[in-house]
Formats: structure tokens, sequence, C-alpha cells
DNA sequence: TGGAGGGTTGACGTAGCGTCAAGGTCAAGC
DNA sequence: GCTTGACCTTGACGCTACGTCAACCCTCCA
């Protein structure tokens, strides 16, 4: 008669793993000895290697007693149903790792790779640091919301960066979050700037309706702006007293397509 | 302000997941409001996709605030080592395919195809299905012991079952387990016979030192034999009173290369 | 004003054991 | 006979990433 850790050694597992195969009813708790040890068989050692050699397969513990009672027709189903298992976990994991094989640090993560060259060039012409990380955070959103319009909206903005115009609000617009005081001038100039952008396009036609609007993605980019830096209230404010309502969302008519979001 | 399950539908996640998220301290806990409703701003939902993003990615909670507070460099090679982790990973999956795709039910399970085809000779000629099953679970315990060993012996077994003597003795033994009662005349052959193969052996200088004696294999294979038929007892006593220890193990040397257990 | 549809904490369940904790038992050497 | 080390016992928590009640509170709308 064998004991608990002969046992485990004859099948090459552990003596926690026989008695968790106890505790869940896999393999039947022999008889005890005298001095309360259990006590095997060599029945018990074929069991526990049959056991093992379905659980090294990959079957899960509660469908191997099943399996060791089965017709040959019905193992050979379970061994189908188990491989399909098997190879839709191997395809989750193969996914998993295209997508860590995409990720970079900075700003590539969570964005697609035009929005991280967009940043890229924000950067180049002249935005700071903290404009950028403020500027990402939101295509972050704008991403997660439309992750299909995204990129076509990308050349747009990438051609708008053109605009010496466009150019001097980002430098603004740095200037302003990278002081530690409020600077009312600066904020006026932008303000200014980002009418002047607005009446263009309005006057040009570029403004046309979102045809899926963008419901709340507009107050939780003014949100997060706010967040970011509380100065974009003022911002707001005076875009409103120019007659447009703000910063994302022009007033008159509704976001248009190639006009996303600023910050 | 947003409430959990509005931040949750931004991001894509179950509220449950959230509330996790927060309690492993991967996602701060927001202010509440006056009734006691966690209150979230954007840059909750921006932190909670960033993740998302990870998570998606297969990386686990636990290292995620790391990674995001990572340098390209650091975030870099935790990538690496995240990608490693998902190799392995599938790489066990894929030792799991193969290895279920081996299995076969009844003879073939925790078995070389070799032993199976074995079995299958065995109850060709005229072995019953009892003492297939009891010779089966025999060899599950050899192969288990000594797997690089059992298949070299195969072709041997196999070529005895040529010797009309050896065929002879399977059935006998068949006969002996089928039956209710103990046929004392059936035992006294079967004795015989097993005498009569070991002397020839014996002369024939077939018999040699195992190298690697297979320790306590034989005595398991006699508590198995046991198990399966209390009977077996009565036959290793006639084998003891012609002269030779038994069953599994002769006496007069230790076990032969080529003479595996019977049973 | 009542009901539907939010929200809150707390706790258990999942798979397959690993790993203490706090003891009792056995075999061997002194 | 005593110690020592290796083995056995049960009980319980830990791990991963949440899902799923339970029991109760809050808000909004017809």
């Amino acid at each position: 008669m064998l004991t608990i850790g002969q046992l485990a050694s004859y099948a090459g597992v552990t003596v926690r793993a026989v008695r968790h195969y106890h505790q869940i009813g896999l393999l039947p708790e022999p008889e005890r000895d005298s001095s309360g040890y259990r006590r095997y068989g060599a029945t018990a050692v074929v069991s526990l290697i049959k056991i093992r050699t379905l659980a090294d397969a990959g079957v899960p513990l509660a469908q191997i007693s099943r399996m060791l009672e089965a017709d040959a027709a019905t193992f050979a189903e379970a061994v189908r149903r188990i491989d399909r298992q098997l190879r839709d976990e191997i395809d989750r994991l193969q996914a998993s790792r295209t997508q860590i094989a995409q990720l970079t640090a900075g700003n590539g993560l969570a964005l697609p790779p035009e929005v991280a060259a967009y940043l890229d060039r924000l950067r180049e012409v002249g935005a700071s640091k903290r404009m950028v990380a403020a500027e990402r955070d939101g295509w972050i959103l704008v991403a997660a919301r439309r992750p299909d319009r995204v990129v076509e909206w990308m050349p747009v903005k990438l051609a708008q960066l053109e605009d010496p115009q466009v150019v001097r609000l980002y430098r603004v617009l740095s200037e302003i979050f990278d002081s530690d005081t409020t600077q009312e001038d600066l904020l006026v100039e932008a303000a200014d700037i980002m009418v002047a952008l607005a009446e263009q396009a309005y006057r040009s036609g570029d403004m046309v309706a979102e045809e899926e609007p963008l419901d709340d993605l507009p107050d939780l980019l003014d949100a997060l702006a706010a967040e970011h830096d509380p100065r974009t209230d003022r911002l707001r404010a005076l875009m409103r007293e120019r007659g447009w309502s703000g910063w994302n969302r022009m007033e008159r008519l509704p976001e248009p397509p190639d006009r996303p979001p600023v910050s």
C-alpha cells in the first residue's frame, strides 16, 4: 500500500494535486490506516495517470471524469470540443500579440498611427509638450467614439497646420497653458484667431452638418479641456462674446466633419 | 459629470470592471456626490481607455499602472516581456493541442500506439475484454515508469504471441478471470505454462539482468493484478511451489528486458 | 406617487492548485 | 527512550479579472 506522497511521485504530480482531485471528486478517497493516513492501491496509480494524461492535454478537470467513462464516439466528440476551445484561446492570445506589437509609448498609446503622426507634427510646428498632451487626450476620446472616422480627419488636420494662422493659434495656446498666470491678451488673441477660422470655414461652406452627430462628445471634450486647464473656461467665454458657442462645437451649425475638436 | 455607468459605456467596459479597477487601485476613486454616487470627469474616461487598451493587448492589470508611468525605453522593455509571456502561453496551448490530437479512447489512453497495437493483437488471439483491460492497466504503469523502454519491448511481446504456448496461456487466464468461481485446474495449467516459459527463457540465456532495475514496479504490478482479481494470489503461490518467485519477477534472476510483465 | 432603471456595498464563485499554519506520525540514529 | 527530520493530517487564504446575486438607496418620468 502506498502513501499519498508515493502515489503522487508515481504519477509525477504533487501531493496537493492529489488532494485537490479528492476534493472535487475526480479521484475517490481511499481507505485510511490506523493513524488516519490515506492508503492507495495500484489501481489508484493507474487512475491518476489517466487523469494527468487528459489534464496535460488541456482537458478541464471538471470534464475528465465524464471522458474516462465515455465510449469512443463520445470521447472523440469531447476531444473535438476541447480542441476548439484551445484553438479559440490561442486565437485570443495571438490577437493580443498583434495588439501589443502595435503599442508604442507616449503618443502612440490608444491612438492609430495617423493621429500619432499628427501629434508629432503639432510638436514640430511649435506646440508645447503640455499642449500636445492635452490634444492627445482629446483625440483618445474622439478615437474611442469614432474609430472609423478619426483616420479620415487626419489629412485635413495636417493640412490645416500649413496655415500660419493655425500654427500661431497653437503657439499662443501653448504659451497660455505653460504659464503660471492668466494672460488675458493671449486668451483674446487665441479667441480672435479661432473666430476668424470659424468665420472662414462658415463662409467657404466647409461647415456641413455631421451626419451622425457626436452627441455628447463635444461636451466631454470641453470638460476634458477644463480639467487640463481651467483657463479654457475663459476662452469659451470670449468665444461666446464673439457670437460662437465656443471651442469644440460651433453654435450656428453643428460640428463639421472637417473641423474636429481643437483641444 | 458622469456616473459610473456612463463612464463604463464610454470606454466600452462593464460597471463591475470599473469598480474592480478602483478596488485594486488601478483607477483612482473619484469624488462622490451628495447621494454617494461616484462622479467622474473626462480625464477618467481617458485613463480608462488607456487601461483597456493595455489590458486588451494582454497586459496583466497588475502591471498596467507601472507601464502607464514608464518612459519609452521601459515601456518597450515591458512590451517585450509581455510578448514573451504570451508566446510561452501560446506554446503551452499548442503543445496541449498536439497532445489531445494523440488521444484515443479505450486502449490508446495514456499509452503509446505501439502498446495499443499489442493490446489489439492480444484481443485478436483470444484474450478476453477483462484480460486485455487488466493488461492495459499494467502497461499504463510500465509506460509511466519507463516511457523510453516500453516501445522497445513491444516487438518482443508481439513475437511471443506467435508461440502457441503463450496464446494458450492468455486464453486460460482469460477463462479464469471471466469465471465467477475458482477453477484450480486452470490455475495449475496457467502456472505450468508460465514456469515452462520461464525455464525456456532461462536456458536460452534470454534472461539477462535489467541494467536499471524497475525497483518497485513488479510489486506494484502484482498489487494491481491482485486488485483486478484476487485469484492471482493463488497463481503466485503455485509459481512459488514450482521454484519461481512468481508472476512478474523471476526469482533466480532479475527481471529480463525481454520478459516484461505478463499482466 | 409609483415604478423603472440607475446607483451603493458586501460577498461568493470561477480553475487548479501553491503555500502557509499548526499540529500528529513514522523510521532511524543516539 | 529521545531527538530529529521527513512525512502525513485538516483548514484556510491567495492568485486573475471580473460575473453574479442580494439587499438596499436614489433619481427621474408619466
